[in-house]
Order: C-alpha cells, then sequence, then structure tokens
DNA sequence: CAACTATTTGGTTATTTAGCCAAATAACCA
DNA sequence: TGGTTATTTGGCTAAATAACCAAATAGTTG
C-alpha cells in the first residue's frame, strides 16, 4: 500500500529534525567542504566530545551523514551534497523583523 | 562586523527548525498547493485547534509562513516557494535501512 | 601486554517542546 | 446588543532533548 501523507511527512521530518539545531547544522556546513574527523568538529563546535558524537550518530541514522573509520579515527562527510541549495533556500527566508517585500 | 559562522548557523537552524516537526512539514506540503484556513489545517492534522494554531505562529515567526485575515478565517501560505526543491533534496537522503549506493 | 588516543555509551539533570483544556479576542450576523 | 464562529493565548503536564561527566570500547604503539 501506498505510505499515507502523514507518514511520508513523518519521515522527512525525522531528517529535518538532523538539521534543525545550531552546533548540528554548523557541522552539516563545514562538512560540505569536505570531511572531517571527530576532534575537529568537536574544536569547531566548541561542546564536549560525548555531545558531538551524540549529534553525529544522529545525524547518521538518519541519513544525513555517513562515517568511516580509519586509524583511530572516524571520518564523517555528507550523505549527500543537495544540502549547498537546501541553504541557499534557507536564506532567502527572511527571519522576521526583515522587510516587508517577499523572499523569493 | 560580520556573523560568525556560529551564528549564521543558529539562525538557520531556526527556520529548519520549523519544519522539523511532522505536523509542521505536513502543513507546509499542504501549503505548497495553496493558502489554506487553520481550521482547514486542523482537519488535515488532526490534532487540537489551539495546537494547530501554537505551529503555526511559530512557522510565522521563523518566516517560513505568512497569514492574512480575510473574515472570521485566517488564511497562511507558504512565504518562499523554494521549499519543493528542498523537499526533493531530502527525498534523497536514504532513511538508513535503505540501499547502500550514494544518495545522489 | 600496558599505556595512550579517539570515540561512543550510560547516567543524570535542566530545559524545551507538544499536547490538551479552558478562557480570551475578534469579526460577523440577527 | 447578544449569539455564533474562527482563532489565539495562558496554564498545565508529560515527554523529548541537550548538555555534561564518568566509564567503556576499540585501535595503535612501545
Amino acid at each position: 500500500m501506498t505510505p499515507t501523507r502523514k507518514t511520508v511527512s513523518s519521515k522527512r521530518a525525522a531528517v529535518i529534525k538532523a538539521l534543525a539545531h545550531p552546533s548540528r547544522l554548523l557541522i552539516a556546513e563545514a562538512l560540505m567542504e569536505g570531511e572531517m574527523c571527530v576532534c575537529d568538529l568537536k574544536d569547531l563546535v566548541g561542546a564536549d566530545m560525548s555531545t558531538v558524537s551524540k549529534h553525529l550518530s544522529m545525524m547518521r541514522q538518519a541519513g544525513v551523514l555517513v562515517s568511516d573509520k580509519r586509524g583511530l579515527n572516524i571520518y564523517y562527510r555528507l550523505a549527500c551534497d543537495c544540502l549547498g541549495d537546501f541553504l541557499r533556500c534557507l536564506d532567502q527566508l527572511a527571519p522576521k523583523k526583515a522587510t516587508t517585500k517577499p523572499c523569493c
């Protein structure tokens, strides 16, 4: 049977949720320029390593990131590079106080 | 001064968060086909009207939706129609258990 | 094998979020 | 004006989330 509209929205929302946090989005943006290991990302985000690790595994679980282990390090990268268009779209959504003219 | 990378991510994340909930995303998807009033959206989502109203004002606050009142009804519509591309991107992100081949 | 490094996991706590109900607003109509 | 309909707001509770610390795991190197 075809999935209901609600089911589809729930699956999509899980993916979106994986990007809906300042640190996680910062991570995703950084990974647009190439893979990074957890300790690099920890420096970028400036939080406890365990916190960063939990964000990463949540993003991997959602299908946004993939990882692979080489030596002691685990490298993460984006599962998809359509994210760029996505962010450009976001930036057009004027954050409230902005101009009254339509964003696009 | 130019905003820091973190500041930018936080603002973007707030917009993403407005879509990162099954009901809110369902609403956004429905509004891609045209404006709707709150009671229509309430039927679509199947939650209490006050719950839906709170989702809507949160999305408006984030800049994702705009509203206008005509008579007794308040009609909501998307602030930007780049959302379509966005969702197409999302659907390429295989939710974990899926095939091993890269999404794009 | 022991020491070391990178990462994840488990536990705890504080904060945020989502939902419902009831009450308040606002526009319309008789 | 009083009643009716559509929507928002306030208050409350239960559940989810994010952060940290400490302990566990896994790979590396002496």
